[in-house]
DNA sequence: TAGTGGTCTAGACCACCCA
DNA sequence: GGGTGGTCTAGACCACTAC
């Protein structure tokens, strides 16, 4: 049976956990300030920050930089073998998506770009940096790393719709296959400045590396998402739709 | 670019990150003991804690309860559509793996696992649990639900190595197809304890359910993964083999 | 038994958000 | 400017491991 711990941090994370599963603390609703919560479990800044981090780590909670802790919000079934336009994966879940263009530039492929997408060293890329809201809440920040050549032009357009629908459109682009690779990993530099997450906080990394209609390695995405906002859902053994 | 911040936390941090990616710490060697790290840092141990911490979110050191942090191993590749019994997935990857059995009982389904399998109320399940190595270190610890009808007298085998392999002697059993939902979520009670991390660490939980050769859910697995140990790997456009 | 990590106290100052 | 969370100090005791 499941062992309950008697350390105060057990004892507070109990607690709000059952205020949570009972509905007495409904999604997207805030939590008292720490103060506040420190006199109301008669405990110390600290000890009240563990108790918090675990519901965090938990993804039952979470917070915005100096924003307070909200609870979390059911998490987005994401599917890697639905071909679909994310967008449209979404939608399907009655949930709203709107992406946000951060950046579009030329940059030098580092180290792991480099070895993810097969280049020879010192080779530039199309970077487009977007930010995903899911029904209003930021929940991924996504970098794009594009083979110029396979792209003229792309950082002209617009970004704030499908980046896959403006491959078929406009570069006779469509997806055989795709690899991704997941795990969880912790928000640092930029990704912790655009997620508005404090350094160090828990992130699932969804890595994609596309491959067009001929077998051409054409990009790859690094999706850093709040790791609370999401669920890997693959089924093995059907086909994909 | 990434900011680097310039707090006593991300400080420690990424000093102890570069001799990591130096080579001048190795996977598996451990790090000096915190008092001495808070000397070398000039900080105190919360400090210190907090920048450990962030470490082990990104995976790149672990610790055992009680007995300090090491630098963690390149993770193992779990690819879910690789029908594969899972210690030949492991052993393709040149590691070596080893199951414990911790428990053989049969239990009363909980919530979660009823609506999962889809069980009437009050349903009596078959639970083994076990503990899974890689390398001799622990990374995982796996609880299988098993419906009795489908598997009589199945407590009473050795379940040390593959359950899949079991099935298929003892039970003419073949999956023909399993859902797989991966999310991050936090050790508490059992798992914290039979994994030895602190209450509240970081887990990837993978849960399984399977379905027979007859399209019947037969049972479901609940594997919680120490986060930094594996990395789900999905190819999308291809048959698995 | 010595040393380690885990928990906990009672404060402080700073950075940032919002009114 | 007041309140919030983020960072940081300088200690303490306890639980557990390894010897």
């Amino acid at each position: 049976m499941p062992s309950t711990s008697t350390t105060q941090i057990s004892q507070i994370r109990q607690s709000l956990e059952n205020q949570i599963d009972t509905g007495l603390l409904l999604a997207g609703s805030r939590l008292p300030s720490d103060r506040v919560l420190c006199e109301l479990f008669d405990t110390t800044r600290i000890t009240l920050k563990d108790a918090l981090l675990a519901l965090e780590a938990d993804g039952r909670i979470y917070r915005e930089k100096h924003k307070g802790w909200r609870i979390s919000y059911p998490r987005l079934d994401y599917n890697p073998l639905y071909k679909l336009y994310f967008q449209r994966m979404v939608t399907l879940q009655n949930r709203v998506v709107e992406t946000k263009v951060v950046a579009t530039r030329e940059v030098l492929a580092n180290a792991v770009v480099t070895r993810d997408m097969e280049l020879p060293p010192l080779f530039k890329l199309y970077q487009i940096c977007r930010l995903r809201y899911l029904d209003n809440r930021i929940v991924s920040y996504v970098e794009h790393f594009l083979k110029p050549a396979r792209f003229p032009g792309i950082l002209d357009y617009d970004h704030s719709q499908s980046l896959t629908q403006t491959y078929e459109q406009h570069y006779d682009l469509h997806f055989s296959r795709s690899r991704f690779t997941i795990y969880p990993v912790a928000a640092y530099g930029d990704v912790a400045q655009q997620l508005n997450v404090t350094v160090g906080s828990p992130i699932l990394m969804i890595k994609r590396i596309n491959y067009d209609q001929h077998g051409m390695l054409v990009d790859c995405d690094h999706e850093y998402w709040r790791h609370d906002a999401v669920r890997i859902v693959v089924d093995s053994g059907e086909q994909q739709p």
